[in-house]
DNA sequence: ACATTTCGCTGACTTTAGTCAGTTGTTCGA
DNA sequence: TCGAACAACTGACTAAAGTCAGCGAAATGT
């Protein structure tokens, strides 16, 4: 299939899907305030927290934004406190009946999901939620971010404590590398190197680094995506941006090393055209060692 | 997989659908013309028509579309020329300047559609659109409604050309059944019989009737499903739906006849719990005979 | 300690979307 | 052939959504 005829599909399906379902949230409707306000409610039962996620979240005009939770806030649905940490900002969160009128809402939204899928033979049924979970695993890994991190940074830190922890799971003696040292940090900054973390809905859900080893030669390390988000095509993804990161650098051979435990990911490098080489270092958790030449 | 399950699935594809691509028409936005305007536009060249049709297909207040209508058409964009037929009626369609914004917008909403699926890797793009495919067939198969009417009725007669035409294409020797005589319509009407047809976005996609061949029994006739929706357990649901029909009109045991040709029809009447009979009428057209006993 | 920025807020405004009752010209059925 | 029904239209209206400039309090950088 062509990239024309899959954004054709793409554009088939969002027109019947818009035309039948994609109101779930017209459900809203008729709850006594208008669709806005209510979706905004919504979105505050969903994630309270400060008026300035809010606003990011669902992008609205800060000024009409504060226009629609004074609204809420006189309905007496929502409460709004001076956030302790810094108190030009407001914390916004449901009152009790804010989370009654909320669980409405659910209960509404649940019921066209459930009105949708009830025509359907059980069958037919089981098929749709596979192609609707498949879909949404691809339409979210299709929308992630790529962005270059300083190392230090909070997103980089989580991505890779998760990494760690991963490997410690995974390796039959556990993963226990010596505390990051700021060494290992700078070598992953620029000049000589770069750290890049994939973020989906503010969560890091991929990470990985390129450091040089040698002139015109870098080294792939931390590389490591999300358990839920395997099969998504992300680590290739990543890969080939890293790739191209190495290449940005000046460097025409990228290698990385890896532990034979990580099947997925060996089969991964080979599909990327990696090909083995000898060991090149004396890292005692690495097993396998690969090379790609830029452009081959 | 639960019921609950399944619309959690919805929901969760809903979410992360609406936030990144829902709005693929978003895209209209900025054009010179408010989003519904230009909406309309897109609608008008995608199929015009009456001015009626057009409110049908995308249900608007009448007095509002004549509006919308008369800023399209002040800009130039639209034509409006009373239809020949019936001089109530006005037909509209584009003028050489509205399909060349028509075509701006088509560039737009497919650049959105690329956009989505481009990050991708060609497999996942595949796997991507394959699963949409697949949920726009199931979604598309969910709402259909399924009416009861005249078989003389232009839908229900739509429908059955189109059975005629496909078993005259499939056997063997052709399928030439008498002129439908006004008898046969008699029979699929109340109070002895019912005809219905399922319909999606105006076209005939399936049809079916059930007439009274003997005191408590029913049989079923001229079902059928339009190709394209093949595999959408349509035509189960068809079948249930007339199962339910023919206990409606008091009988305790349907049955029906089919040729052996129709292999996946066949297939389904057995998933469906029918069980095979002798033959019990003289319809050359017959080889295979079917009943099931309400049920069971 | 002071200018600058940030955060949420208010007031004044516009645009978009939509409703509703009633009008005009046309067709259809008795 | 006449009244009912119908299609599209107009005018008068409302509600919702959104924009924009500017304000005051709190934080921040120098």
């Amino acid at each position: 299939m062509s990239i024309a005829e899959q954004s054709a599909v793409v554009r088939r399906f969002n027109r019947s899907y818009t035309q039948r379902i994609g109101a779930l949230e017209d459900s809203f409707l008729g709850m006594g305030a208008p669709l806005g306000t209510m979706r905004l409610l919504f979105e505050i039962g969903a994630e309270p927290g400060t008026v300035q996620a809010l606003r990011a979240r669902i992008g609205l005009d800060s000024g009409y934004l504060s226009r629609l939770l004074r609204h809420l806030e006189a309905d007496g649905l929502v409460a709004l406190t001076p956030d302790p940490e810094d108190r030009r900002r407001r914390r916004v969160e449901l009152t009790v009946s804010g989370r009654e009128r909320w669980a409405e809402l659910e209960a509404r939204s649940d019921e066209r999901a459930r009105a949708l899928v009830e025509p359907l033979t059980a069958r037919q049924r089981e098929r749709l939620a596979r192609a609707l979970a498949e879909a949404d695993l691809l339409v979210r890994a299709a929308t992630v971010t790529i962005e270059t991190v300083d190392p230090l940074a909070a997103a980089a830190r989580a991505a890779v404590g998760r990494y760690v922890a991963e490997l410690d799971r995974r390796f039959p003696a556990g993963f226990a590398p010596g505390d990051p040292s700021p060494a290992d940090a700078s070598e992953l900054s620029p000049p000589g190197g770069a750290f890049v973390v994939a973020v989906s809905d503010g969560e890091p859900v991929a990470c990985g680094g390129v450091r040089t080893v040698a002139e015109g030669v870098g080294e792939i390390k931390r590389m490591w995506v999300h358990d839920g988000w395997r099969g998504a095509g992300l680590g290739s993804r990543l890969l080939r941006h890293l790739e191209g990161v190495s290449h940005d650098l000046g460097h025409r051979v990228v290698r990385l090393d890896t532990n034979e435990t990580l099947t997925e990911a060996i089969a991964m490098y080979e599909r990327a055209g990696y090909r083995r080489i000898e060991r090149y270092n004396d890292n005692p958790y690495a097993t396998d060692f690969f090379e790609k030449t830029h452009g081959a």
